[in-house]
DNA sequence: TACGTTACAAACCAAAAGGTTAGTGCTATT
DNA sequence: AATAGCACTAACCTTTTGGTTTGTAACGTA
């Protein structure tokens, strides 16, 4: 009807973190797989074995958008057959305690 | 080819504390409006303007979900016009200071 | 020569999440 | 008499997420 008042809203800066947390955190399997890193380098197959139960695609999915958002590094060895590990980046390594800590927050609500 | 190991991965309980988790923060708004919740009740109406951006229909519905997951609680007063509020319940009270944390981790991936 | 291993990519599909719009019952206000 | 405020509900639609299946290149092994 009127649109002198921008649609912009007034962006809570509060929002926007919690928004980037949620980008990295939510999705069935992303904590899981930050979790499953842990402090050490994993090989794509050895993640696979670690979760059966993720689809091959949904874990490169995951480990890519992991990669981009800056939480998960990707190394290629030049070998046949092809080797490639993911680890934690040093901002993942970071934020890994406050993570492991949502177990916590689970637990509480998971019990009767 | 063989079904002697039958499909049922070992359920590890960290990863059903992790879901449940994911259960309670999940969800575009479902943080936020815990975050609004904070300590103090709020009416419906004062949520909607808390967060204009969120549609009438999804505040609801994530209120609703929020209180069968026992974080949030609701109570009616049988006035006209009707007033309802909403609040944490204790266990929601309880992980409020982990989940105030993660904005946090947003923070520090949104630097670049 | 056929097959397995490794780390993927592409095509396709179903379910879930998020959103728009309109309508409800009651009262108070204009 | 029409409108507005309150706290919703219902119908519908689009986008995102998660999943299955098949294919790929390079080599080693049976």
């Amino acid at each position: 009807m009127n649109d002198q008042v921008s649609k912009q809203q007034p962006i809570d800066p509060k929002h926007l973190a919690l928004q980037k947390t949620l980008d990295i955190i939510c999705g069935k399997w992303r904590l899981y797989i930050i979790y499953q890193l842990g402090t050490e380098a994993r090989r794509y197959g050895e993640l696979r074995r670690m979760i059966p139960a993720i689809s091959e695609k949904v874990l490169i999915q995951e480990l890519k958008a992991l990669v981009s958002l800056g939480v998960v590094e990707k190394k290629s060895y030049n070998e046949v057959p092809p080797r490639v590990d993911y680890s934690l980046t040093e901002k993942g390594l970071q934020v890994l305690p406050t993570l492991l800590k949502l177990t916590a927050i689970g637990e509480l609500f998971l019990e009767p």
